[in-house]
DNA sequence: TTGAAAGCGATACCAT
DNA sequence: ATGGTATCGCTTTCAA
């Protein structure tokens, strides 16, 4: 049983000299050494005084001040995660796992959401980089290029994943197979025995939903089966979208994809507002859905980025790149298909 | 002109103040003086100097140090959000709606998830206040208490949400009136003309869920209906539900209450496994859900704590703590709910 | 093997 | 109205 003094202000680096009886420098020193396989520190101080100054350390509570480190040294170990949206489940898991890989590995983890509003990408990147970040995962809003050239300015990592910045150089990236996700839609629907295959979206030169419905596109056929597209003003898809569906329904089409997230939220929406019933009138496939969707309806089939993956991959290639082993790369990821409520392949 | 060298790794305050041509103390003075209505300087510094220092520093890109000023002054203008999964669609939306409050108060927020394990929750604890956040709030596990008496040591502040920690003083709580919405899901069932209602928990004493079977088991007394609950193993849960669903159907119970968002998980999973429909074989209210539920199957309800408000809150109970003026209190929140795709109440 | 001392950048007290 | 300077806690040469 350690008698834990009542904890004061703050413990500092001097007072566990002061109680160690050495100076302030060798208890950085050993506080700092790194660790030798049968537990040892690695440092020129004697292991007694090292174990010494450790026990001490431990018995006034001392931690070491960040605010001072990171004045000192440059490092904050603390990364800077954007995303559009944190409540959007399929961030949320890839940030909860981010952050579980960061935490493990001694790091603190910032998560922001931009709402997809590239003033708010630019401000919370400055933010981040004021406080100090040593790198950043960020999924990029459209036309934020000048951000992360800033970013890479101050020779920080960036590891862009989910959405890609094309022409930008000197960052990682961790991007789903797009194209294939699209591809991946329609032979779902295939499978099904659908042959006229609808896609709504709205306007956008966002590179992943073009991707998803070039996809699509060569999918449908390659398989000789009929896909048609419609295309809406961003602002009132959520409006237009049940005259889409109701006169696609019209026209005899029996599918339809929903090629991102905030798409297959309208879309669904829709389809209830309508009364149709999946896949009786229409057999549907949306997109970066959450894994919960067995709770629900489970008639529908979605294709996801594996979030878990995408964590990994993205915070061990910012971590490499921090640590200065490791490189920034491309990594071009499969998509994860669930059909109903089984997770296949 | 100056003969130096065009890179200059950061703008210090001694840039700001050698091109301006002033000393580093007013430099500093003026930059934290306070705005005046008619959007001017209240500072003893002249307004011709306070504009040009202010002009300069802007015309080097000049961005304040955190580290430095956090180690000067003690605050980190961050605060420390900690729930059991960022994941989950309810904590998820709380936290961005923080983070925005935060944002434009001026504050950093940082997210940890603890996925409701207390040696997490104490470790994470400890992560910020060695980080130096400047308050906390936090969806407590069970269990905590004493990780929460060290933050109050430090004399830092703490909002507790979602879930309480009873007899623990000197902080500010945002509730759910759990009773309440435990007697609002029955009256929702009522109003169907249920007669037989089920509940379905763990074994477990978190207040929350106590509070809400009580609040239902009140309710249906007061409306002479039956009511029943069934009690699992936290641990195999997942499966066990599914008999307890079966053989409550058989047993002529007409309507189920699940009152978590982890037991709505689960009790949905299942009744989709069992093949049964809602609400024809069984109705159906869960807790804690998402407000995206439109997309799906309509014909559940929830109860729900309404995100924004507790966000809301619980961010300006901290601030006006942090600040000085505003006082910790304890909030308690009405329960939303959403039937079928509508919001009422 | 250990210690003294020079900063990192900003703030705030005390002079002027 | 402005400037000098000690200091926050820590890391990191350089000397002893």
């Amino acid at each position: 049983m350690s008698d834990r003094p009542i904890v004061s202000p703050d413990v500092t680096i001097r007072d566990v000299a002061e109680a160690a009886g050495v100076s302030i420098s060798l208890v950085s020193f050993v506080l700092n050494a790194r660790r030798g396989p049968s537990g040892e520190y690695l440092c020129s101080a004697s292991q007694k005084t090292a174990e010494r100054i450790v026990e001490t350390a431990e018995r006034l509570g001392y931690h070491r001040n960040k605010a001072a480190t990171s004045l000192r040294t440059g490092r904050s170990d603390t990364i800077g995660v954007i995303v559009s949206d944190i409540s959007n489940t399929c961030f949320g898991q890839i940030c909860r796992k981010i952050e579980k890989l960061a935490n493990d590995a001694g790091y603190l983890t910032i998560i922001a959401s931009t709402d997809d509003r590239k003033e708010n990408f630019r401000q919370l990147v400055d933010k981040f980089l004021y406080s100090g970040v040593d790198g950043f995962i960020v999924a990029p809003c459209h036309g934020v290029e000048d951000s992360i050239a800033k970013i890479l300015k101050r020779r920080l990592p960036v590891v862009l994943f989910d959405r890609d910045l094309p022409g930008v150089e000197g960052v990682g990236r961790v991007l789903l197979d797009n194209e294939k996700a699209g591809r991946c839609a329609v032979r779902i629907l295939c499978s099904q025995g659908r042959k006229h295959i609808g896609l709504v979206r709205y306007e956008t030169d966002i590179p992943t939903i073009i991707a998803r419905e070039n996809g699509c596109r060569e999918e449908a056929e390659k398989n000789g089966i009929s896909f048609t597209s419609a295309i809406l003003a961003r602002e009132t898809m959520r409006r237009d979208i049940v005259s889409v569906l109701h006169n696609a329904r019209e026209e005899g089409i029996d599918a339809m994809i929903f090629p991102s997230n905030a798409i297959t939220v309208d879309g669904l929406s829709a389809i209830n507002e309508l009364g149709f019933s999946i896949p009786e009138d229409l057999a549907v496939v949306g997109f970066d859905q959450e894994d919960r969707s067995e709770m629900f309806n489970p008639w529908f089939s979605f294709v996801n980025q594996p979030t878990k993956l995408v964590a990994e991959y993205s915070f061990r290639m910012l971590l490499g790149a921090i640590k200065g082993d490791g490189q920034l790369e491309t990594k071009i990821i499969n998509p994860l298909y669930t059909l109903g409520s089984k997770i296949k392949k």
